[in-house]
DNA sequence: GCTTACCTTGACGTTAACGTAAAGCTAAGT
DNA sequence: ACTTAGCTTTACGTTAACGTCAAGGTAAGC
């Protein structure tokens, strides 16, 4: 039985355990009982996983909750699919945005630098 | 006199003059004032540009104020500059980290899709 | 039995980036 | 004179994603 203590996932995605209860208070994560600690297996592992990848996207929780259902029920709901493909969609848009922004500035952080050396060149 | 107002500029990038007033107020705008009106010029126009180009990338106001001052005074300050760029390159980073986990998610989706399709298939 | 370490729930606090009235000035059109 | 449109400041409200106590239960080791 290869279970983990909330503690032990924490310390595996660098997470607070507070982060973790909120997960679950918010339904993205539903771990067992032993007790009254919680007790995660692999699956809930997966999701934890699921989460914070789509937290690092953009994704808010919420919509990392709709990711996750989409998994579960044997993909019932064909219509939640391809909305949600299109939420991909519409994340890649803006990180080739964000990819050009960046391409931007450093451009002009280099002449930035070009006539900050130049300064600096002269006060010699 | 290529001057223009507060929604003229809400206009043209698309944000509120709520917005504009907020980043005057952060120290990062300073228009001049015609009685108690702002008036923008082509160079806070271009400051602006720089803020809404942060903020896409991921930078609060605070970094997007530093990323302003750099050049601003010709350039006086080498180990600023240094160090934004550093910031730069975690930017980069992450974005080829968001990269990655969109791929990810690309993949487990099409996945996904080939089992519901499946499923609908079979109800037929 | 006492400390230490880890777990629990509950509830209030925090931060960023604005949103949203409220209350009023001003210039232009009718 | 009246309305309309756009501008102003002041100030409280909002949302997400936790942080941070508070107060206590439990199991292990000495």
């Amino acid at each position: 039985m290869n279970t983990l203590s909330i503690s032990d996932l924490a310390r595996e995605f660098d997470v607070t355990t507070r982060a973790i209860r909120f997960y679950e208070e918010q339904g993205l994560l539903e771990p067992e009982r032993r007790g009254q600690e919680r007790v995660y297996t692999a699956k809930d592992r997966t999701t934890l996983k699921l989460i914070l990848r789509g937290k690092r996207i953009g994704f808010s929780l919420a919509e990392c909750k709709e990711l996750i259902e989409l998994y579960d029920p044997a993909g019932g709901n064909r219509k939640q699919l391809n909305t949600f493909l299109h939420k991909i969609a519409e994340r890649r848009a803006q990180l080739q945005q964000q990819l050009l922004d960046i391409q931007h500035m450093q451009l002009e952080l280099d002449t930035a630098e070009e006539r900050c050396q130049e300064a600096l060149s002269r006060t010699d």
